[in-house]
DNA sequence: ATTGAGACCTGTCGGC
DNA sequence: TGCCGACAGGTCTCAA
């Protein structure tokens, strides 16, 4: 499930657990997630201290005391949830519980994840600009420097749909398919549009540009505040998952849609997003 | 080069 | 109740 809120959620989770701690021991439970572990993967990290634990994307990044950096990506289904060693009722373990870092903290952080489409990887010193995905990987949607321009910059030209865009990790980074169909809503856009209706031919922003970009920044924003509060009742989604729905905004009456893009599901109000 | 379809996995849910 | 297909928040590869 996790996109960029989801992921810096983890993140925050797992901070006090692994940042300024050793890797003391690390368990495989398996030999490779979506794809294979690197080789000598946990003799590479037994020893090593976190420097620091960021996000890119979707992306975990760990900087390591060997200069390396622990790449962790959570697919579809991957959690990491923290647990105190030795404490008096530990948590039984789960059969899809692949991998546990036993920390000097005296933590134990465990990745779980039934699909396993989650990814770890180790990039040595200086490669992580060269990475397969890191290295082409967009804007930061909430850095200040991602805005109306850098977004129509990077759909200019794009015949593919603007859903499709911004599910496009090139395009911007960070986006699945919730918060594009939230952000599309907010901004008040088809998500059917052409991509390339966003920028003049000669690839400025216009106004639809600004007012999506701000809104990406808005549905994330919300999202990640949203995830340090008790669970809200109801649907958190303005669109996703709410086919047949009376949209929300009081803009308009329409009625939530579902239909199939690119493979997945695309929820929108037909009457307010143009 | 871009773009869409299919593949990779397991779990859950709704309908019969 | 049980079975079966559709679907799930993400990439990655492949062929047009």
């Amino acid at each position: 499930m996790p996109e960029l809120p989801e992921v810096e959620e983890v993140r925050r989770e797992i901070l006090p657990a692994m940042e300024g701690a050793r890797f003391e021991r690390v368990e495989l439970r398996r030999r490779n997630l979506r794809r294979p572990f690197p080789r000598d993967f946990a003799a590479r990290l037994t020893g090593r201290t976190v420097r620091a634990l960021r996000r890119r994307g979707k992306y975990l990044v760990a900087e390591l005391s060997s200069d390396e950096s622990l790449l962790m990506h959570l697919g579809m289904s991957g959690w990491f949830r923290v647990e105190r060693e030795g404490s008096a009722a530990p948590e039984p373990a789960d059969a899809h519980d692949h991998v546990v870092f036993h920390m000097s903290s005296g933590a134990a952080v465990v990745f779980n994840d039934p699909r396993r489409f989650g990814a770890m990887d180790l990039v040595a010193p200086g490669k992580l600009a060269r990475h397969r995905a890191l290295g082409a990987m967009g804007p930061e949607p909430l850095d200040p420097a991602f805005d109306g321009a850098a977004l129509a910059r990077a759909c200019a030209g794009k015949r593919t749909s603007l859903k499709a865009a911004l599910l496009d990790q090139r395009v911007v980074a960070g986006l699945g398919n919730i918060y594009a169909a939230e952000a599309l809503h907010l901004a008040g856009l088809s998500p059917r549009r052409r991509a390339s209706t966003i920028a003049t031919p000669s690839g400025q922003p216009k106004e639809s540009a600004h007012r999506l970009a701000r809104a990406i920044k808005e549905v994330l924003r919300r999202a990640i505040s949203r995830s340090s509060k008790p669970a809200s009742r109801g649907s958190r989604f303005r669109v996703y998952d709410r086919e047949g729905d009376r949209c929300t905004t009081g803009r308009c009456k329409g009625t939530v849609r579902r239909f199939v893009q690119a493979g997945r599901s695309t929820f929108y109000c037909p009457d307010c997003q143009q």
